[in-house]
DNA sequence: AATGCGTGGAA
DNA sequence: TTTCCAAGCAT
């Protein structure tokens, strides 16, 4: 596998069509490029970016996080949504720095072991921090292989072994290339091979597209999953976590009751806060972050 | 393997 | 207004 029909087109066109995202930037460290990765997990670019400047400002090494108690984490994650992220992160803070000193680990199998660190985030902070050779497999990825090499419009909903394969058959043999090629494909799914109307006037590889060439079939399946929020048990975790975020000290119980007026739900979701680790409850009744 | 887990912007 | 979806992970 030393090369893809599509690689040197790709590559070329990241070149000129890059965005300018500081983690990208030469002297990022891998600590900032772990954060990113973390908080780029279901949240969008333009949310992240003033996180991730607040963060490493504040924490600029994991070492200054993991001094910090784990609500200081959830604090400052602020409103990018899925808090246990932020839990996981100030978790991984304290593995780097007690068990590898200090230092973000470049090995992929090691980065897998740490909180919060899938398939995808391991190999794209070994590809983008430390340059090696790895199939970093995400959601706009998934989508454009999906398109230019199975033909179809999107990729299925869970991921499956041959998309991995096929992931992993076009990574091209120098490591150095292979990491352009990572944040390459994947930066043309999220601007130019977008999930709904895609650009294919500006695509580099239009040409080899086997879904654009059949003529771009519409999809074919079960409607793909419409999400509902509100009501949902995350909704209200989301509230009764927003009222301690912006609490200076611990909030008595009525604080919390007054959010959600479904006593059964409203306690469901206090009890999945406090067994997930976002929520404290204090001996004296109260509710803070936690310590 | 399917489900649960936040939030906000765009169409 | 509603629907879709945005660099996933853990169970």
């Amino acid at each position: 596998m030393s090369d893809n029909p599509y690689s040197t087109a790709v590559l070329a066109w990241y070149e000129t069509n890059a965005r300018d995202l500081p983690w990208r930037a030469p002297d990022a460290s891998p600590w900032s490029i772990l954060v990113s990765e973390i908080m780029l997990q279901q949240t969008p670019v333009v949310r992240v970016l003033p996180a991730w400047q607040a963060w490493m400002e504040r924490w600029p090494t994991p070492a200054d996080l993991a001094e910090e108690p784990s609500g200081e984490a959830v604090r400052m994650w602020n409103r990018l949504g899925y808090p246990r992220r932020a839990l996981r992160l100030h978790a991984c803070a304290v593995a780097i720095t007690e068990e590898h000193g200090g230092e973000v680990p470049s090995d992929h199998a090691t980065l897998l072991a740490l909180p919060g660190v899938g398939s995808y985030t391991a190999a794209a902070v070994a590809s983008f921090a430390f340059g090696q050779r790895h199939a970093v497999l995400d959601t706009n990825v998934r989508r454009v292989l999906a398109r230019a090499e199975t033909g179809i419009e999107y990729p299925p909903k869970t991921q499956t072994k041959g998309e991995v394969a096929l992931a992993e058959s076009l990574v091209p043999g120098p490591p150095s290339v292979a990491a352009r090629w990572a944040v390459g494909v994947m930066e043309l799914g999220a601007l130019v091979c977008t999930a709904r109307s895609p650009k294919c006037a500006d695509c580099p590889i239009a040409g080899q597209c086997a879904w654009r060439l059949a003529g771009k079939p519409a999809h074919d399946g079960p409607p793909r999953r419409a999400q509902t929020y509100a009501g949902t048990d995350r909704q209200v975790r989301g509230r009764l976590l927003a009222v301690l975020r912006e609490a200076e000290h611990p909030v008595p119980k009525d604080a919390l009751d007054a959010v959600w007026d479904d006593g059964v739900q409203r306690e469901r979701a206090l009890d999945g806060l406090v067994s997930d680790g976002l929520v404290d409850p204090l001996d004296d009744g109260r509710f803070a972050l936690p310590g």
